[in-house]
DNA sequence: TTGAAAGCGTTACCAG
DNA sequence: CTGGTAACGCTTTCAA
């Protein structure tokens, strides 16, 4: 018997300490090898009916938890994803976080959470933290305006929401371009003639959406594109400049970068003494809970995001197990529109 | 020298497969052993300046990064701390949780984040399996009705959000007494005489919004408590029902659980044609963003949600450091009355 | 100041 | 079917 065993036998059978039961512990209870023990435990095959029996009621009995850390580092597996986003805040990450967590538990894996403030230096330092803790894959909506400093990552990597240039690895993510188009579309369906775009920040989410303003918009229609960012803030404060910059007519509808924007827009708006949707028409992007509540309810593009969620985890979990298969690449999620009142207008002449 | 470090160089000096660096490498590499190289890494002061120096910079190109399962076997630390939550989704959760992904990383801990969807099965389970991982803490807004599945947690526990009858761990959360207190003072004093209450789940938080409503009807005034739930749904019909029983009074005043269940009765008051404030005075809970840009802006009780968080956080890193000090117990956070259109009713006749 | 030896709790591998 | 041996990558302990 070794040193240290002696020690934690005269420890525990005092009763004084409980240490944590190991699988030694329970092998030596029952007469058998730590082997066994292991074996049985894992129901494995090699093990007789009655010892695995006995196994499993004596781990039982003494509470056994099987240390993960140690089997990890045999097994070279952590059953942890990493999920790396810029803000648990924004419901769209807190939605997708949550269906992420459910996927992957379902599947035995725990989420370890990371925010970035939407900062590339960060991120990646979040990144190199988790890699250092061996999570088994991935999940990443980036920060990063290339591909540079993700190229060295070895982890199974699945991207979502942001699209990066260059970038070999999987992704999952809304059609963006696509939900430019059918907000534009609609407000234009709707009799608008000025068209105004608050664009989010410098990401590809942002970018594609502009794309779509302006395939909407085609040759016909002059284009009015202001920077926000995508809280009701920025929202606010360039719908404001767009509203004092008297060189220009003001806008008859906006396309919003998201939801909350779009929430700031309509406030300057009418504040401003401008009707919602008669003077100016409004469309976010988000589908937020309580949207169809807001002092005027808003028209939005749902993005499915549970089903991103959902997405994002089965290709990951798909990338881990098939090892280094080419990544087929996933078709974009379709966005949907949802018609409320801030766009809802009385037909105009035609 | 070991079979398995021959394999290792065969397989990595063709430069086809590129293993993981270890420390050993670095050693190797370097004419030291790999005591002098773990130590150098740590900034232990045995290891002199130079010798620090050539193994840092021998790490930083060879892109070294410690295995934290290997030193967490070897530790016991893990600098893992689990939350475990019912709903990510309700933004109060997020937000707390952001504050404590903060604070956990700004001190090196790692969150792992766990659903249980207000399952108290769910949850022991979940605390379980985090336990079998050795996360170092736990943060827990418990779903359990006793503290009788919770004792058994040898790992250093922080509840938050409810109190658990019987706990003797460390606790932090809102004073929801005086959450109820002012809320149904606030209604008062805004001349409504029937004051309502749509109360919680059967958990602790709405027990003592519950009592604090009660002390603040006092003998004068009669209650009327009407079970909900934590959402708008449940909100809207427990509304419903209470318009439709028309054996009482309607009342003229409703104090909700939350936000959202607020904003569910609002619009059951407003379906049924009458006027908020006038007709029936709202409050809610939470402080919801954009709980100011509703139908009706409503007013509202702010629990200084990411105090909370950091407030629980840094608890939890005190027990884990202090090890088994007597907890002790930290006041309640004080809630704030935000006013808005709900309540705001013309002076009545007094 | 440096390094050798001894684990940490588990599982993989292979010989009985 | 069973069980011994070695190893996973790191750190603690203690002797040189």
């Amino acid at each position: 018997m070794k040193f240290s065993d002696i020690v934690r036998l005269a420890l525990t059978s005092t009763g004084d300490v409980s240490l944590p039961v190991r699988l030694k512990d329970i092998a030596r209870d029952l007469g058998l090898s730590p082997m066994a023990v292991s074996k049985a435990l894992r129901g494995h095959k090699d093990i007789g009916q009655e010892t695995t029996r006995r196994v499993l009621q004596r781990a039982a009995e003494l509470n056994y938890r099987t240390d993960a850390v140690a089997r990890s580092l045999v097994t070279g597996r952590t059953f942890l994803i990493g999920l790396v986003i810029p803000d648990l805040m924004q419901s769209f990450f807190a939605e997708v976080a949550t269906a992420i967590e459910q996927a992957a538990g379902a599947a035995g894996y725990h989420v370890v959470i990371s925010h970035t403030g939407e900062s590339a230096q960060v991120e990646v330092a979040n990144i190199e933290l988790l890699e250092s803790r061996k999570v088994d894959g991935l999940i990443v909506a980036s920060a990063q305006r290339s591909n540079r400093r993700l190229r060295a990552i070895k982890t199974p990597l699945v991207l979502f929401d942001r699209v990066l240039p260059g970038m070999q690895s999987q992704f999952v993510g809304t059609d963006n371009r696509k939900v430019g188009l059918m907000a534009t579309q609609h407000l234009l369906e709707q009799g608008c003639r000025r068209i105004a775009h608050l664009r989010g920040p410098l990401l590809s989410t942002s970018e594609d959406r502009l794309k779509g303003y302006r395939d909407a918009l085609g040759k016909q229609h002059a284009e009015q594109v202001v920077e926000a960012g995508h809280d009701d803030a920025s929202g606010y404060a360039a719908m404001k400049a767009l509203l004092a910059d008297g060189g220009r007519l003001r806008p008859d509808g906006v396309f919003c970068f998201n939801d909350p924007v779009a929430i700031g827009a309509m406030r300057a708006c009418l504040e401003a003494g401008l009707r919602v949707p008669d003077d100016v028409a409004f469309v976010g992007v988000a589908n937020m809970r309580f949207s169809d509540w807001l002092s005027v309810p808003l028209t939005t593009i749902d993005q499915h995001t549970a089903a991103i969620g959902m997405q994002v985890t089965r290709q990951l979990l798909n990338c881990m197990t098939s090892g280094a298969k080419p990544p087929a690449p996933v078709p974009l999620m379709s966005p949907e529109l949802i018609v409320r009142a801030s766009s809802l207008r009385r037909p105009r002449a035609r």
